[in-house]
DNA sequence: AGGTCGACCTGGCAGC
DNA sequence: TGCTGCCAGGTCGACC
C-alpha cells in the first residue's frame, strides 16, 4: 500500500494525535501482524506514553518513554487510524488514558508491528538505503551507486537498499518526469540522467506529501481519509491511455514482477 | 552480485 | 448469480 508519502502523512497526523498520550490497554484481535509475542508487545505498550513517531523509509517508528520503539509497516494495506471504527480488518486497538483510540486495519495482513529496545533489533532498518529527501541522496550518489551496476533503473529505485521508502508508483512517476526508460541499466544512465532522477523524486515525493499521498485502493490517512494525489498521477495505471506528452499510448510491461507504466515514445 | 520467483493474505473486478 | 483468473502500494528468503 503506501511508499514514502503515505507514510509521511500518517507520521504527521499521529504527531499531532497521539504524542504524549499514555496508553492504558492494548486488544490484541489478530496476532498474525506481530512480529513480538504477544505477551511482550503488550508489556512493553501498556502504561508507555508515547514520545516520538518517526518514519524511516516507508516504517513507522513510535519511541515510548520506557525506550522502547514500536515500529510499525504498513505493507501493501495497512492502516493506523485515531477513532474508534473497529471493522472485520481491525487488528489491533491501542486505548489512551484520555479514552482515544488508535486501530491497526490491514486487510492483507500483510502488516508487521514490533516492539524493539534498541533499532538495531530491527534488521530491515539497517539495509535501508539514504532518504530521497535527504542530503545524502544526490546526484553524487546516484551516480557513483550506478556506474557499474547492469539491472534495469526501475528495479534500482525499488530497491531500498539503493534509496529508501520509494515504491512501485513514485518509481514509474519518476521516471516518467525524467524521460527515462524503466527498461534502461542504471549503468548506461549519464551524470546529468543521474541528476534528473534526483530531481524529479524530490519534486514528485514533495508533491505527494503535500497532496497527503496517492488514493489507490487501500491507502487511507490516520483520520481515515484518501490522499489527494491520485489526479496527479501521470502514468501510473494509465495503460492504454494516451501519454500526456505525446499522446502516444502508456504501456505496461512487467519488471522482477512488478507492473511497471512508461511511454516507450518519451522515456529513452 | 543480480535476477527471478514464490510466499505471505484478502478482496475487487472482468470475463464467461 | 457464480465461477475462475488476474491484479494489487511491500518485503523476505530460496534458488539459479
Amino acid at each position: 500500500m503506501p511508499e514514502l508519502p503515505e507514510v509521511e502523512t500518517i507520521r504527521r497526523d499521529l504527531q499531532k494525535r497521539v504524542l504524549n498520550k499514555k496508553i492504558r490497554r492494548v486488544n490484541i484481535i489478530d496476532s498474525v501482524i506481530l512480529r513480538s509475542s504477544p505477551a511482550e508487545f503488550k508489556k512493553v505498550l501498556v502504561g508507555a506514553t508515547i514520545r516520538a513517531v518517526d518514519r524511516r523509509g516507508k516504517a513507522l517508528l513510535i519511541t515510548l518513554n520506557n525506550g522502547y520503539v514500536l515500529a510499525v509497516q504498513l505493507m501493501m494495506t495497512g492502516q493506523l487510524i485515531t477513532d474508534n471504527s473497529i471493522d472485520r480488518h481491525t487488528r489491533l486497538e491501542i486505548v489512551f488514558s484520555d479514552g482515544n483510540v488508535l486501530l491497526y486495519k490491514d486487510q492483507r495482513r500483510f502488516g508487521q508491528l514490533r516492539v524493539v529496545k534498541s533499532l538495531n533489533e530491527f534488521k530491515h532498518l539497517q539495509d535501508l538505503g539514504p532518504e530521497p529527501l535527504e542530503k545524502d541522496f544526490n546526484p553524487v550518489y546516484i551516480a557513483a551507486y550506478i556506474k557499474y551496476r547492469k539491472r534495469p533503473i526501475k528495479t534500482l529505485l525499488l530497491d531500498h537498499t539503493f534509496v529508501a521508502g520509494i515504491g512501485n508508483i513514485y518509481a514509474c512517476e519518476i521516471l516518467y518526469r525524467a524521460r527515462i526508460s524503466p527498461l534502461r541499466p542504471a549503468c548506461r544512465i549519464s551524470k546529468s540522467e543521474a541528476a534528473e532522477i534526483h530531481e524529479q523524486s524530490r519534486v514528485v515525493l514533495k508533491e505527494a506529501i503535500r497532496h497527503r499521498g496517492s488514493s489507490m485502493r487501500n491507502y487511507r490517512d490516520a483520520a481515515g481519509k484518501k490522499g489527494g494525489f491520485k489526479k496527479l498521477i501521470q502514468v501510473y495505471a494509465r495503460e492504454g491511455e494516451a501519454c500526456l506528452h505525446c499522446d502516444g499510448p502508456v504501456k505496461r510491461i512487467v519488471q522482477a514482477g512488478r507492473s511497471t507504466f512508461y511511454c516507450p515514445l518519451c522515456q529513452k
